[in-house]
DNA sequence: ATGGCCAATTTTATTGGA
């Protein structure tokens, strides 16, 4: 199975890049996040015509979610499904082909000690608390725009990022406290140098100078990594006109 | 070449992203 994740910035600014990219990588399985619009505006159609269905858990303007899949997905679930507040769409979850795929959208966390940032570190306690109810044997990919670099081979520059949301020492506790459920970074199975982002700001010639951070991951469980046998990140996708400021990221099983 | 923010909306400014 190959399987991919990428934050679109988008859906409908990203559209014709998305269909070519699918054309020629054909995956499996494509978790995508920051969508931008409501289920309606969603190009179900065109995706379909390109081979995908799509599950999706949209929102107009802000986050949005969804999952691509060749083959239909089951069980379909949106949000945490706790109760807790669920009014930002950024947790869709199915089954595929015997895998529990979620794709995740992470909060940004704005600045440290805003409420923005107390939001993406109580969201992160929830997605362990909804980790906590799944079958940690069962083949499970946790897949998206995490917002946080788990650690400074993952940051270009670690002493200054650490004092931002996406880097600052109290998210990677968070992430490590997610990761812990039973999780490999399946990237560093394969890849362990420094140096590999899969997001760059559109600003200051950040993608030229290769300034980013590696902050969109594919989790897998213990069990399914034991099949992983590679992982990518398509840094090409950054590259030309209107990308994404991220790149696609891969795992095959 | 990989190039000096981008996308959506509340649209000719503002908000949020990361």
């Amino acid at each position: 199975m190959k399987l991919a994740t990428w934050n679109v910035n988008s859906i409908r600014a990203r559209e014709e890049r998305l269909l070519a990219w699918l054309a020629v990588h054909q995956p499996d399985v494509l978790c995508l996040q920051e969508l931008k619009v409501a289920d309606e505006a969603f190009p179900s159609d065109a995706l379909r015509s390109a081979g995908y269905h799509a599950a999706v858990h949209g929102q107009k303007t802000y986050n949005g979610v969804a999952i691509l899949s060749r083959v239909p997905a089951e069980d379909v679930t949106r949000g945490f499904g706790d109760h807790g507040d669920d009014s930002q769409s950024r947790l869709i979850s199915a089954q595929i082909a015997g895998v529990h795929v979620l794709s995740a959208y992470f909060p940004n966390g704005s600045e440290v000690g805003s409420d923005k940032w107390l939001y993406k570190l109580d969201w992160m306690k929830r997605l362990r608390g909804y980790l906590d109810r799944c079958d940690p044997r069962r083949p499970l990919a946790l897949c998206g725009d995490f917002n946080v670099a788990p650690e400074a081979r993952d940051v270009h520059d670690p002493k200054a990022w650490e004092a931002s949301v996406l880097f600052h020492p109290e998210a990677r506790a968070a992430l490590e406290s997610i990761r812990a459920w039973g999780f490999v970074d399946t990237f560093r199975m394969h890849h362990p140098e420094p140096g590999r982002f899969s997001w760059w700001d559109y600003r200051m010639l950040a993608f030229p100078k290769n300034n980013g951070l590696r902050i969109d991951h594919v989790f897998a469980s213990e069990l399914l990594a034991k099949s992983c046998t590679a992982a990518s990140i398509d840094r090409e996708q950054r590259k030309g006109k209107q990308p994404s400021d991220h790149a696609p990221v891969l795992a095959e099983f």
